[in-house]
DNA sequence: ACTGTCATGTAAAACGTTACATGATTCT
DNA sequence: AGAATCATGTAACGTTTTACATGACAGT
C-alpha cells in the first residue's frame, strides 16, 4: 500500500518512465521506503489501472517504446487523502533486538560480529543519508532538482524543508543506532573480562 | 523467519503450551517481534516438524489434551547458529519517514495531525518498554521470572543484561522519534506562520 | 563490434495480516 | 449457571522477496 503513495510522491515531481521511476527511487524515495525493480514495474501498471496514474506510450528508437506516467488528479487526491487519514502504527519487528535481547545464547565473539556488523550498516546509511541532506539544501538534488514546477516560491521552500526534516530525522536514528551497539561492545567486553562462564556456557548441548 | 527464533528464544525459558506462549509472546518477545496468536500456532507445529521443538501431549481436563512444547537439542543449536550468522540488514521501510518527506501534499491540518499521532503512539510504547525495563531490572518480570534455570548465577545476570540493553535501545528509540516529530509541529507552525500560501496550495485540484 | 544503459518484466515462494471459527474447562 | 480463561486453529488475501529473464538502443 505505502509502495503506491512513495510512486506517487515521486512521479508529482515530474512525469517520468518505469525506468526513470525505478532509478531515481534508488536514491530519493527509496531511503525511506525500499522497494526492488520488480515490483515497481508491475506497481505502476496497476496504478495506472487504477486510474492514479496516467500512461502516455512515447517512441523510443526505431522499433520499441516506452511508458511515460503522469500523475492525474485522482492520483493527487488519493495521495491527499493518504496523508490526511489516520495510521495504525506499525509494530515493531526487528530482527536486532530480538537478537540483542538474547544475545546470551551466541558465543562472545558472535555478539560482537553482530554488534560490530550492525554499527558498520548503519555508519553507512549515516554517510548516504548525510550526504543526500546535503545535496537537498544546496539545491543540487538529481530528483529535487528536476521539478520545473517547484523551484521557486514557498512550495518548493516547504517541499525541501519537509524532505530535510524526514532526512534529518533518520540521520539521527541511525546515529542512535551505533551509540546503543557500541554500548553493546562495551557490555559484552564487561561480561566476558571477570570470568570465563559465558564462554564456557555456549560450549554445552 | 525471525518469529522461529523469537519462539526458539522464548521457550529456551520454559516449556509451554501453545496457549501460555501466545500469552507471554505479548508481554516479552512480542515487544520487538509482533506476532498474532494466529501465526505462532502453526509456526510451533512446523517448528516441531523441523525438530527444533518437541511437542509433549498433556491431558487437561477430562476429554482434552494440550500440547507442551520444549526446546530440542537441534533447537537450541539452530539458535546458535542464527545468531552466528551475519544479518543482511533490513532496508528502511517507513510509512512515517515517507509521509513526513512529503508533508507539504498535506493541509497543515493533517501534517500535525499525523505528527500528533506519531508521538501519542511512541508515547504509549515509551511507557510500555519503561514499565517492562523496570521489572527485569527488579525481578518481577512475568516470563524470566519463571525461567527455574537461569535465576541464580552469571546466566541471569547475562541474561538479563542483554534483555535490558535491548529496551534501553528501544526506549531511546521511541524518545528520539518522539523529539523528531516535535520538531516537525515546530516546523509545521513556522511555514504556516508566515503566509496561507500553504493552506491555498492543498486546494488546488 | 562491443559495452553500458535503457527498457521491461514474470514466476514462485515466503511472509504477514485479517477475519473468522469453535469448544472445553475452571472459577465464582 | 454464567463468565473468564484456556486451548487451538483455518481460510483468504495481500505484500515482499528472490531469482530469473530478455532484448533494443546509444556511444566508443
Amino acid at each position: 500500500m505505502a509502495l503506491r503513495y512513495a510512486l506517487l510522491s515521486l512521479l508529482t515531481g515530474r512525469p517520468m518512465t518505469g525506468y526513470d521511476v525505478a532509478k531515481s527511487f534508488a536514491t530519493s524515495v527509496g531511503h525511506v521506503w525500499h522497494a526492488p525493480d520488480s515490483q515497481i514495474y508491475p506497481e505502476l501498471r496497476s496504478m495506472e489501472r487504477d486510474g492514479l496514474l496516467h500512461g502516455r506510450v512515447v517512441p523510443w528508437g526505431p522499433t520499441t517504446t516506452k511508458t511515460e506516467y503522469r500523475v492525474t488528479d485522482a492520483g493527487r487526491t488519493a495521495l491527499r487523502a493518504w496523508l490526511a487519514a489516520p495510521k495504525q502504527p506499525q509494530r515493531t519487528r526487528s530482527p536486532m533486538y530480538l537478537m540483542a535481547a538474547y544475545l546470551e545464547w551466541a558465543t562472545p565473539e558472535a555478539a560482537r560480529d553482530r554488534l560490530e556488523e550492525h554499527i558498520a550498516f548503519h555508519a553507512e546509511q549515516l554517510a548516504v543519508l548525510r550526504r543526500t541532506r546535503d545535496t537537498l539544501t544546496d539545491g543540487s538534488h538529481p530528483t529535487l532538482a528536476h521539478r520545473p514546477d517547484t523551484l521557486e516560491g514557498p512550495e518548493a521552500v516547504h517541499a525541501t524543508a519537509f524532505k530535510v526534516f524526514a532526512y534529518d530525522g533518520m540521520i539521527e536514528a541511525a546515529e542512535q543506532q551505533i551509540a546503543w551497539a557500541r554500548r553493546g561492545l562495551a557490555l559484552v567486553d564487561s561480561l566476558t573480562a571477570d570470568d570465563g562462564s559465558w564462554k564456557a556456557r555456549t560450549l554445552l548441548p
